[in-house]
This record gives C-alpha cells, sequence and structure tokens, in this order.
RNA sequence: GCGAGAGUGGCGGAAUUGGCAGACGCGCUAGACUUAGGAUCUAGUACCGUACGGUGUAGGGGUUCGAGUCCCCUCUCUCGCACCA
C-alpha cells in the first residue's frame, strides 16, 4: 500500500480530483426549485482580457463563499458566470497583430474559464453567458428595438465626446477628468448624429428609487444621487430687445431675481449668433466675442470648468430686460455659463451668488440686495462675499418681507400666472450615448431607407451579425462602415437597396442586462423567459469594484426599469444588495500590469493551492477594504490549512472507533464507513452524562464559533472574523487533545467539534473540506450538506469572568454564574474580600452593575 | 471648495449594543522534537517600569460611573463631485 501523506495536505493531488468530481456529478447545476427559498448570488462578470488577476479572485472568492454559504443553509442557489467579451482591446488585437477578434476573444476565455475551474468555483457553467457570441447578441439587439418602440432610443445629432485615440464617442459616464475612461486620451466634442438611450426619463425614478436599495453601501448611493444632480428651480423669460425674442434662463434661486444686475450666456450660445447676424453688437466687440469664444474651444473643459479658474468675459453692448420689473441688464459671455446645463443662460445676481459676486466685483457691474439678513444689515456696498443663506425678500416688489424659502415657489407661481417663466426641475444626468464607431460590439440593428427613412431590421432577421471578414488595417473609418457585404441591404419596408447603420452599441450595453440572461441563458426563442426571470430576480447580492459605482450600476437600474416598463419584468432594482469589494495591492498600490506590481494567480494557486489563495484573501483584510497581498501572509493561509488537515487527520482513527462502539442502521452508507452523522453526534451528546468541565469547554467554543461563523456569513459578510474565528476553535481542539489524557478524552466531543470545523471550513476551502469530509467516511460530497446548527444552550457559558472596577479601574476578577441580574452581579462584586479591602474606609457613591460584564464601583475619598 | 470614508502594536487587522483595547494572523524571541529545518509543536510578544503600578486607539476639548465607540474643534490620508446657475 502506498504511503499515505499525513503531515499535508496534498492539494496538488486532491484539487483537480474535486473539481472533477464536482463536475460529474454536476452538484453546481442549479434549476427553479419551488420548494426551496431562492437566492441569486452575483459577481460582476469578467472582460477576458488574458488571464486572472488577483481582484478577479478576490471577487470571485467572495461570492462563492456566500453561494456555498447559502447553499449549505437550503438555499436553491445561482450562482453564474459569463465573459462580457465585446470591446476594444479584442479589437486592438487584431489592429496590432492581425488576429481576428473572435478568435483572441475565444482564447482568451478558454484560459480564464480553466483558471476559474480551477479555483474550485461553484459555478453552474451551463448558465453561462457570452455576449460576443450571436446567440447573444441577438438579444441585446432585440432590446435595443424594444427600447426603439417605446420611445427609449432614438437619434439626434448633439455635440458629442470624442475619444480620437479609441476614434469613437463616449457617454458621459466613460469620460473622466475630461479623459477617455479607457485609454486616457483628452476627449474633444465633435457634432454627430447618434443613437441614445433616453435614461433621462427615468431620472427621477432612478434618483427616489435609491431609497430602497439599503443593501448597498452609502456611497455609491450618494455618488448616484450626485450623478443625477437633481436640481429645483425656475425657467425665467427675460427679453431681448434687440432681436424682438425670449432669453430664458434657469435658475434655483427664483427669489433673488430683483436682485439680477447682468445676464451671462454660454460663448457658444445661439443667441449671440443672432446678435451678431442681425448687426446689434458694435463690430469691436464682435471681435472680442470671436477671440473669446475661440479661447474657450481650446481650452479643455476641465480647466475651463475648474472652480480655481479666475472668471471672465465679455459684454456684448446688448442689455435685456428683467419681466419682474422692467430693469436693465447687461448681457454678457463668460466662460463659466456651460451651454450643457440648464438653458445655457443664467441670471446674474452678486448679492446672492458668490460666482456672480466675484464676477460683478472684477468687472465692476452693480451688486443689489434682495434677502435681507435676519440682522437686517446686509449692504452691498460693504459686503466681501454673496450673501447666500436664508432672510426675508427685500426690493422685490409685491415679495417684501417673504420669507425667501417661501418665495422661490411663489415668484415660480408669479412668472408663470404673468406667462414669463415657470418652476422647473433640472437634471445634470445627460441621454446615454451608445453608438461606438467601433467594429466589435453588437451592431445597432437598424437600416437607412431614402425612402422610408429609419427602419429597425425585422426581428425574424435577427441577429445582425458582424461578417468574419472585417478588414482591420485600420484606416478611416469603422471596418464595418468600410465592408460593402455588411452596408448594403434591402430595406424591410419597401425592398430597395438601403444602408446598414455601421455603428454598434457600447459594451456597457451588453453588460446592462446580463445578469437576466442567466435566468435563462439557453434560451433561443425569448430573451428570457419570464416566468423564469421572475422567479431568480432581483440579485440578491452582487459584488464588484467600485469603480462601476456609476457606469455600469446606472445603466443596469435603467435597463431593468426599461425592460419593465416594456413588459418583460416585473421589478423595480435589479440588485437588492451591493458589496464593494476593495482593490487588491502590493506594496501599497493596486496591482497593475502597467505598474509591475503584480502577483499572479496562477502561480500562488501552484504554490499553495486554490484553497489556501482562497483563505487568505478572504482573511487578509475585510470585504470592502483595500488588501495588501504578503508573501507571508499567505503563507499564513497556507500553514493553517495543514493545520487544519493534520487536526482533523489525526483525529479520524478516534472517531472511527466511537461509530464502533454504535449501532448502524441497515443501508446507513455513512456509518458503514465510519462517519458519525451529525444528527447522531447530536443526539449522543444530549444523552451524555459524564461531560468533564475540558469537554463542555470545548463543546461551548465549538457552538460558541458556529454561532459567531454563521452570524458573519449571514448578516455581516466579515469573512474575516469567520476565519479568525475557525482558526480559534481549531487551537481550541489542538489544546484539548494536547491538555486532556487520551484516556479522558470524549470522542463525540472531538468528531462533533472536529465535523463542525470542516463543514464551516466549506465555503472557504471546497477541496480541502471534501477531501476531509470523504476521509471522515461520508460518501458523498460536503457540499451538499446542511450547514450544522448551533445550541444555544451549548453556546452560552455556565459562568462568565466579570470585571470589578473601583473608579473605573480594573481592581478583580470574579468567576460568577452566567445570567446573574443586576442586583446579584453586584452582590457578588461586594461580597470580594479583595473590594471589600479596597474599599474600607471610603464612602461608596454609586455602584453600576453590568450583568455578564463588569461592576463599577465609584467610591470618594 | 463640497460630499463620503478612514486614522488602533513592528505589520494586516479585532473589539457587532458606550462596559476588560489589541481577538486572529504575520513578524519577532525562547524552548521542545530533529542528522538538519525556512517543517511541526509549546510558551512569550502594546508602551514605560526590576516590581507595586502607570500610560495608551491621529491631536485637543466635552458628555458619562465608564469613551476606540457619542458630541465639538483641529490635523493627516483615501475616494467621489467639482463654476450645474
Amino acid at each position: 500500500m502506498a504511503e499515505e501523506r499525513f503531515d499535508r495536505f496534498d492539494f496538488r493531488e486532491a484539487e483537480p480530483k474535486w473539481q472533477q468530481t464536482w463536475e460529474k456529478q454536476q452538484i453546481n447545476k442549479v434549476t427553479e426549485d419551488p420548494g426551496k427559498p431562492k437566492y441569486y448570488a452575483l459577481a460582476m462578470f469578467p472582460y477576458p482580457s488574458g488571464k486572472l488577476h488577483m481582484g478577479h479572485v478576490r471577487n470571485y472568492s467572495i461570492v462563492d463563499v456566500i453561494a456555498r454559504f447559502r447553499r449549505m443553509k437550503g438555499y436553491n442557489v445561482l450562482h453564474p458566470m459569463g465573459y462580457d467579451s465585446f470591446g476594444m482591446p479584442a479589437e486592438n488585437a487584431a489592429i496590432q497583430k492581425g488576429i481576428s477578434p473572435a478568435v483572441w476573444t475565444k482564447a482568451n476565455i478558454a484560459e480564464m474559464t480553466e483558471q476559474l475551474k480551477q479555483l474550485g468555483y461553484s459555478y453552474d457553467w451551463d448558465r453561462a453567458v457570452y455576449t460576443y457570441r450571436p446567440d447573444y447578441y441577438k438579444w441585446t439587439q432585440w432590446i435595443f428595438q424594444q427600447f426603439y418602440k417605446n420611445g427609449l432610443a432614438y437619434k439626434k445629432t448633439a455635440p458629442v465626446n470624442w475619444c480620437p485615440s479609441c476614434a469613437t464617442v463616449l457617454a458621459n459616464e466613460q469620460v473622466e477628468d475630461g479623459e477617455c475612461w479607457r485609454c486616457g486620451s483628452t476627449v474633444t466634442k465633435k457634432d454627430l448624429s447618434q443613437w441614445f438611450f433616453k435614461i433621462t426619463q427615468y431620472a427621477d425614478e432612478l434618483l427616489n428609487d435609491l431609497n430602497q436599495l439599503q443593501g448597498w453601501p452609502e456611497r455609491v448611493r450618494l455618488m448616484q444621487e450626485n450623478w443625477i444632480g437633481r436640481s429645483e428651480g425656475a425657467q425665467l423669460d427675460f427679453s431681448v430687445p434687440a432681436v424682438g425674442e425670449k432669453l430664458t434662463v434657469y435658475t434655483t434661486r427664483p427669489d433673488t431675481v430683483y436682485g439680477v444686475t447682468f445676464v451671462v450666456v454660454a460663448p457658444e450660445h445661439p443667441l449671440v449668433e443672432r446678435l451678431i447676424e442681425g448687426g446689434h453688437i458694435p463690430t469691436a466687440t464682435v471681435e472680442q466675442v470671436r477671440a473669446f469664444q475661440e479661447k474657450m474651444k481650446g481650452q479643455n473643459e476641465i480647466t475651463r470648468t475648474s472652480t480655481d479658474t479666475e472668471k471672465e468675459g465679455v459684454y456684448l453692448g446688448v442689455d435685456v430686460i428683467n419681466p419682474f420689473n422692467g430693469e436693465k441688464a447687461q448681457l454678457w459671455i463668460a466662460n463659466y455659463v456651460l451651454m450643457e446645463y440648464g438653458t445655457g443662460a443664467v441670471m446674474g445676481v452678486p448679492a446672492h451668488d458668490q460666482r456672480d459676486f466675484e464676477f460683478a466685483k472684477k468687472i465692476g457691474l452693480p451688486i443689489k440686495v434682495v434677502i435681507q439678513n435676519p440682522e437686517g444689515n446686509l449692504d452691498a456696498t460693504t459686503m466681501t462675499e454673496a450673501y447666500t443663506e436664508a432672510g426675508s425678500m427685500a426690493n422685490s416688489g409685491p415679495f417684501d418681507g417673504t420669507l425667501n424659502e417661501e418665495g422661490k415657489a411663489k415668484v415660480a407661481a408669479f412668472a408663470a400666472e404673468q406667462g414669463f417663466g415657470q418652476g422647473k426641475v433640472n437634471y445634470r444626468l445627460r441621454d446615454w450615448l451608445v453608438s461606438r464607431q467601433r467594429a466589435w460590439g453588437a451592431p445597432i440593428p437598424m437600416i437607412y431607407c431614402d425612402d422610408c427613412g429609419t427602419v429597425p431590421v425585422p426581428e425574424d432577421q435577427l441577429p445582425v451579425l458582424i461578417p468574419d471578414d472585417l478588414d482591420f488595417s485600420g484606416q478611416g473609418s469603422s471596418p464595418l462602415a468600410r465592408h460593402e457585404g455588411f452596408m448594403n441591404c434591402a430595406c424591410p419596408q419597401c425592398g430597395k437597396a438601403a444602408k446598414r447603420e455601421s455603428d454598434t452599441m457600447d459594451t456597457f450595453v451588453d453588460s446592462s442586462w446580463y445578469f437576466l440572461r442567466y435566468t435563462d441563458a439557453q434560451n433561443g426563442d425569448q430573451v428570457f423567459d419570464k416566468e423564469k426571470a421572475a422567479h431568480w430576480l432581483p440579485v440578491d447580492q452582487y459584488v464588484g469594484g467600485i469603480e462601476h459605482a456609476i457606469l455600469h450600476l446606472l445603466y443596469a437600474r435603467f435597463f431593468t426599469k426599461g425592460l419593465r416598463d416594456c413588459g418583460y419584468l416585473t421589478i423595480d432594482e435589479p440588485f437588492k444588495a451591493l458589496l464593494t469589494q476593495g482593490m487588491v495591492c502590493l506594496d501599497g498600490t493596486k496591482m497593475s500590469k502597467s505598474k509591475g506590481n503584480i502577483v499572479s494567480p496562477e502561480e500562488m494557486i501552484a504554490k499553495y493551492g486554490a484553497d489556501a489563495c482562497r483563505l487568505f484573501i478572504m482573511f487578509a483584510a475585510p470585504a470592502e477594504r483595500d488588501l495588501d497581498w504578503t508573501d507571508a501572509g499567505i503563507e499564513g493561509a497556507y500553514r493553517f490549512v495543514n493545520r487544519f488537515y493534520r487536526m482533523v487527520m489525526s483525529a479520524i482513527p478516534t472517531i472511527h472507533h466511537a461509530r464502533s462502539l454504535l449501532p448502524v442502521q441497515t443501508g446507513n452508507m455513512a456509518a458503514m464507513m465510519g462517519a458519525l452523522t451529525m444528527g447522531e453526534l447530536a443526539e449522543g451528546l444530549a444523552k451524555a452524562t459524564t461531560l468533564t468541565e475540558a469537554d463542555k469547554d470545548l463543546r461551548r467554543i465549538t457552538h460558541a464559533t458556529l454561532k459567531k461563523v454563521t452570524i458573519d456569513l449571514y448578516e455581516r459578510f466579515a469573512f474575516n472574523t469567520a476565519i479568525s474565528g475557525m482558526m480559534e476553535l481549531t487551537n481550541a481542539i489542538y489544546a484539548y487533545r494536547e491538555k486532556v489524557a487520551e484516556a479522558e478524552q470524549n470522542t463525540l466531543v472531538i468528531a462533533e467539534s472536529i465535523q463542525t470545523a470542516v463543514l464551516m471550513i466549506a465555503p472557504f476551502c471546497p477541496h480541502l473540506a471534501d477531501e476531509l469530509w470523504h476521509k471522515l467516511g461520508f460518501p458523498t460530497s460536503i457540499h451538499l450538506e446542511p450547514w450544522a446548527q448551533y445550541d444555544e444552550a451549548v453556546a452560552q457559558a455556565q459562568t462568565v469572568e466579570i470585571v470589578v472596577q473601583i473608579n473605573g479601574k480594573v481592581r478583580d476578577r470574579l468567576d460568577v454564574a452566567a445570567g446573574l441580574n443586576a442586583a446579584e452581579t453586584e452582590a457578588a462584586a461586594m461580597a470580594s474580600p479583595k473590594v471589600q479591602e479596597m474599599i474600607a474606609g471610603k464612602q461608596v457613591a454609586k455602584v453600576i452593575p453590568v450583568p455578564g460584564k463588569l461592576v463599577n464601583i465609584v467610591v470618594k475619598g
């Protein structure tokens, strides 16, 4: 017989063995089961860039632990995986290396799937989705058309963000500090006709429903709230006598409208052109205006819109009229007014807006106080900054004396009554620009016909396939636009020659609905079965990086609401709870290829095994926080895996011996193989009458640890403390077996503590756990076992140590019976001779007993 | 500038409800076992002090019998937004 390695968990042999066993037995396969509560655990699916990095390992380990734990707790768990596999890197590989994007993508997916399997994640691979495959993007295109039919997708010409390096447009959310989120190039503006999704239609709902998302981190909700940027105010029409038209301004402070001393429009405001065309602006000024416009164009958006940038502008030499009081106000253009927000025109109230104040001071424009402070001493001539606090309206005609907060609505109502304005809500959120001038994405399924206009590709002709003979030599327009066979088609309505849309969809469209497809991934006839979707959704726990706080999470929320309104979903929100995991760092900075500070999961798995890797990454830091990778740390996890293995292996003969003393019912496979079931153990221990103090202690620690770990995994996602609890239990088991004479050791107590420990470690180290479970004599996988039940009574200590403080300083420690009330606790403390000695001759002012914890005696003198 | 979060031993971190600060792990020290060990097991390890004891959770103040935890001020770091009218 071959020598069995006893001192170390042979992960090289055991991990692949168990992976194959699970796959063969299909233990991770899941279908709807009305007999069990459902649980949908989801990790953000990866882009197949090549190999897994530690960030992936962290993300997927967290979700796997949650999924495995929930399964053991009796839930029917949906735990899928897939690939967000359209996008630029594949196309760049095609351009640079001449490999087809599909081939490149497929190879990467194969490699990453292999690694995910090596890590022992419990995915139902039958549900995998691959966004680059026609069977997926067919439905991406189908959803586009549902949105089109329901008015949620439209085409318009607008100044859009353009990344010159990626040669494509970008959504607002994909511009970070004026730079392309992907390549970092400075983004410019271009006027183009592009497809948009009408996310702004849901602005209010997206904002309000954030309140429902109590399972989300506060800061993500806040980021979305800020991004949506709702503001309440009014639009007011100033008149421009020179051209006989209205100039509408947007303001959140209609209560200050009587304080307007100038009006500013964005340099690119159309009114400016009309004033120039009409000859209303002096020639010398026109030159200044043109120069100013040029200067603004040359400035990138960051500098122009930075708070630090000094305010500057040009007086157009034209006046506008305030409709409230008929007063004239100078019309200016200035750098700090943006065409994109509101109406591109603002009223200048220097007394009550800091920006206007600075501008007025610089230029020398008048300042007029119209909100008086409670002291009543606000004076335009002595002000050093704008007064933006509450007050009562002054110099404001019929509104004088009105509290300004009330005045806001009153002024807006008055404007509406008089026909020169109305209350208005504004959002920072823009519609989502989804067109991309790239080939490796889902083609937008639209056709342009000279006679019929824009015509959707009929549903039975979906998907619009990406040709596999694209020319990526990278010249001029996108490869799709250059592909004659793709571009030329017949109009579905009139049959005449027509052209296809050459743009593809933003890859964020693909990832906005992948979690819906998991509920029915192989459906060839529908996007998904409505009932299956209704069964699994919403996602119970979503886990991913904070970098998606706005982009992906906002888009997915929008898609959910959009598909609901198209009649395909019954939920309002896709992700009930969200956990944003921290980054994996090395030497204090995020691991990244460009910085070269990478620890490769591949090497770590090869050296320490998947279980040790998983354990370390879950132990080293709380899930939300950044984690510093250390070699010493994973060594520690590796040591613990082996220490745990030895603990169980050395106890197995004892446990099997205990089995032999008990009757075996026929057909009990586990019993025949020497195993004691958890039920038998509980029963046996309930009857046991000879438990020693050491036995009771170990049982108490076992049950207390089980309780702690259960709560940590169920309610807190405190994986690090769950693991530390298991380490403590391991230490306690070692100590018991070290300190209690062998003849005195209780086999049932040992078996209970050992088996409980193995069950608890199963979600973290699935291979180790199944190996040990098997060695203990169980014929079936531990991952099909129920989670152990803790006994509250056993977990409770019979005696507790209480601390006796005198004036807040610890002076004595007493062992007292558990469950004493306040008076009994106090009496126990006062009975201590040591305490009596220390308070002798002093006046006891007060005694504060805290049952089960401490007693504080306050003495004087 | 605004908003959010964080600051605890040599290091990662724990303290869940205001109640023994430093669990657990790393590192380090010593011992045992060993031909050997960078394996394993055992013990120790916040700081000052020989000790009795004292001091300690970024700094300062406050509430309380009692504060890492609550309140106020200050500092540092991280993230998000950044002239949004």
